[in-house]
This record gives structure tokens, sequence and C-alpha cells, in this order.
DNA sequence: GCCAACGTTGGC
DNA sequence: GCCAACGTTGGC
């Protein structure tokens, strides 16, 4: 079992419109490091971090979801009204992938970055570090836990 | 809206 | 293979 965060903005999909949905295809990403990630690491049943970015004062780790489907081709590449088509791509040998996430819980509250760059526990949390731009990103059990545990409080 | 920090692209 | 120009991300 491996941990993860993704990053969204609230105002494009929001872990409500999640929670509503149930089920989501995570598409458009067209990064490589993260695309290698989901090719090789992500796999069914890990839980993940839903992380709003682009909100202000509520940015922050707002839920968790879990993978419901290993990567997949990503159908927006070869759709050019999509948001990232990519006319490089081939069908036969996609050049981007996606998983399905499934909704698991929103927290009661949000632990907000603010938060997370304050905490002398997380000072080693990728998120938190400078430069970081990666829309997906491994979590340690550790880290998971212990911000889960926040959230409670 | 600004801009720092990246990643990608393409000329050479 | 280098690197300048450009595009994107995301905090502020």
């Amino acid at each position: 079992m491996q941990y993860w965060l993704m990053k969204t903005e609230p105002s494009e999909f929001s872990i409500d419109d999640l929670a509503k949905k149930k089920l989501e295809m995570w598409d458009g990403v067209r990064n490589y490091q993260v695309r290698n990630m989901m090719r090789d690491d992500i796999k069914i049943g890990d839980l993940v971090f839903i992380y709003h970015s682009n909100a202000g004062a509520d940015t922050g780790i707002v839920g968790v979801v879990k993978i419901a489907k290993e990567a997949y081709p990503d159908p927006t590449q070869f759709d050019p009204k999509s948001a990232h088509p990519d006319p490089k791509s081939d069908p036969a040998n996609p050049n981007w992938l996606c998983v399905d996430v499934e909704f698991v819980k929103k927290f009661k509250r949000i632990v907000t970055l603010h938060e997370l760059k304050a905490d002398l526990s997380l000072t080693d949390f990728r998120l938190v570090k400078r430069g970081n731009r990666l829309s997906v990103m491994p979590v340690t059990k550790k880290e998971f836990e212990y911000i889960s545990k926040l959230a409670l409080s």
C-alpha cells in the first residue's frame, strides 16, 4: 500500500465534485515524471490526499480518495476539443496515462498549506518544499497518518 | 495579476 | 548536447 497526493484547482474540480460523482477519471496529466509514477508505482487501493491549489486561504489538503483503476491511456490526449490534446501522441503507443479515483472522505476541516508549512514535523514533506510543481507526488505512510490525524484535531 | 521556479522546445 | 526562449504551475 502506497500513499500519494494529487493537486486540483477547486474551481475546476473539487473534493465536493468528487463526493457527488464517487468515481472520477483523473485525466489531463501532461508531465512525464507524473506519467511514470502512474505507470510504474500507483496501484489499485492506494490512498491519495486531495489538495486544493490556488484556493486562497482554503488552499490545502481537503480529503482522501483511493485508486480505483490503474494507469490506462488518457483519452483526452486524442480529443482535439479537450483541454490538453496532444496531436503528437500515437494511439498505438500513447504518450499520456490516467487513473480512476474513488471518493473516500472529505475532511471535517482543511489542513491548510500555511499549517503544513509551519509544522516542524513536516519539513521534509514534498508539498512544502521549494519549487515543487508536480501535480501528483508520493507521500510517506508516516506523513499520511500524521496529516490524517491533524484533520481530526 | 505578478513572478519565481520549473519543464519543454527548438535552433545551432 | 547546450541553452535561450517560451509556456505552465501555483503561491502570494
